[in-house]
DNA sequence: GTCTATAAACAGATAGAC
DNA sequence: GTCTATCTGTTTATAGAC
């Protein structure tokens, strides 16, 4: 975190994100890195001592964004009731495809699921802690509300990572979905399209786990 | 494709197959590889030609591999009937499922998908043409068969890959899976869980196209 | 075909001038 | 804080012995 406002740091962690993101953290050189933030190597040592002081501080980086992004509401999940909680769940995967389409934040989410395909990332362990396991806790007491199976059992969980999944899968596989649709990135009306469908899909399975 | 079955060959290959996919084309070393394939780093040179090479020929074993797994039936699918087509679509989910959470086809998996991500790798043209557009084309003519839906309309095109999405994101995101399941790996038990609750999903949508 | 030895380019880190 | 210059190690590729 520290003096996040610093011009040569932040351009350096914006470079950073966006080559670690698209080549892979050991692929990416930190000459490069440094290149396109118009600044020199040594500013890497300087202001995070090192290649792996850099990912950590895009790590947090991104953790602050998304944080902010995916803010759990005050309210607690339990006392919704089902109606309620299915409109929770359906805005709130309708602002996590939003996000994970948008070219703004393709940088932070390339870079974030290449770290959590690493079991071993030194990155991964803060990341799942601070950000992902609350609120996929806190999904599956939306779902708990929304079907009125135990928040904590296998298969609500696995329900939560599927639906949840099938967003992610839009960035992941961006490359290989844009070339099916014939769509150059992501455009509005691609976007709205995936919404649709991903909305649908929530609405379908709600409505099977009992009616 | 060539001569498959020289011995050091279809060792540098399969030792490629695991680097790259876990680690990366880039940060993966050609000397770990031949370490790894018990053989000397001049071999990937006489056999491949470099390191390039050698990642073209992972992608044909890769691609020969899946395309006997992921074999397309004789038939016309606009010959089956709604039923027919839907336990067709069941099938093929669960197999899909089966394949890409086992481990011996991880390191096929890991590698394509890494490929994959990459738009502008040399490997994912080959693959995407060979082996992704028409597999995707016939599930969307399965699926109209099931649901009535047009086959190359944008939407059933996308819930064609929202289906398959899913079962992708379980490899994808294994790591972070496994962590919040508190599971180790995917053992019988976890795969089990997991079709079920993705056949779920699929039989769910299926029911909502219009009952 | 498989090996050793080495070349040429690259990486990240660092010392020190300003 | 930012720069130049350089150190040290590692990378892929290759020449040539066997």
């Amino acid at each position: 975190m520290q003096d996040s406002d610093h011009p040569t740091r932040t351009a350096l962690i914006r470079a950073a994100l966006r080559q670690f993101g698209s080549e892979g953290f050991e692929a990416a050189s930190t000459r490069a890195i440094a290149a396109e933030a118009e600044t020199n190597i040594s500013s890497i040592a300087y202001h995070f001592g090192g290649k792996e002081g850099l990912r950590l501080a895009c790590a947090d980086f991104v953790a602050a964004r998304i944080g902010k992004v995916a803010k759990l509401g005050p309210g607690d999940p339990a006392m919704l009731d089902r109606n309620a909680a299915r409109s929770v769940l359906r805005r709130l995967l309708r602002r996590i495809v939003l996000f994970t389409t948008s070219p703004a934040s393709e940088l932070f989410v390339s870079f974030l699921l290449r770290e959590l395909a690493q079991p071993g990332s030194p990155v991964t362990e803060r990341i799942f802690a601070t950000l992902i396991e609350s609120r996929h806790r806190a999904l599956c007491r939306i779902w708990q509300a929304a079907t009125g199976r135990p928040a904590e059992s296998d298969d609500v969980r696995l329900a939560v990572f599927s639906v949840v999944g099938q967003a992610v899968y839009f960035r992941l596989a961006a490359p290989v979905v844009q070339r099916r649709m014939r769509w150059g990135g992501y455009p509005p009306f691609a976007v709205r399209a995936v919404v649709k469908r991903l909305v649908f899909n929530l609405d379908a399975i709600l409505e099977a786990e009992h009616g």
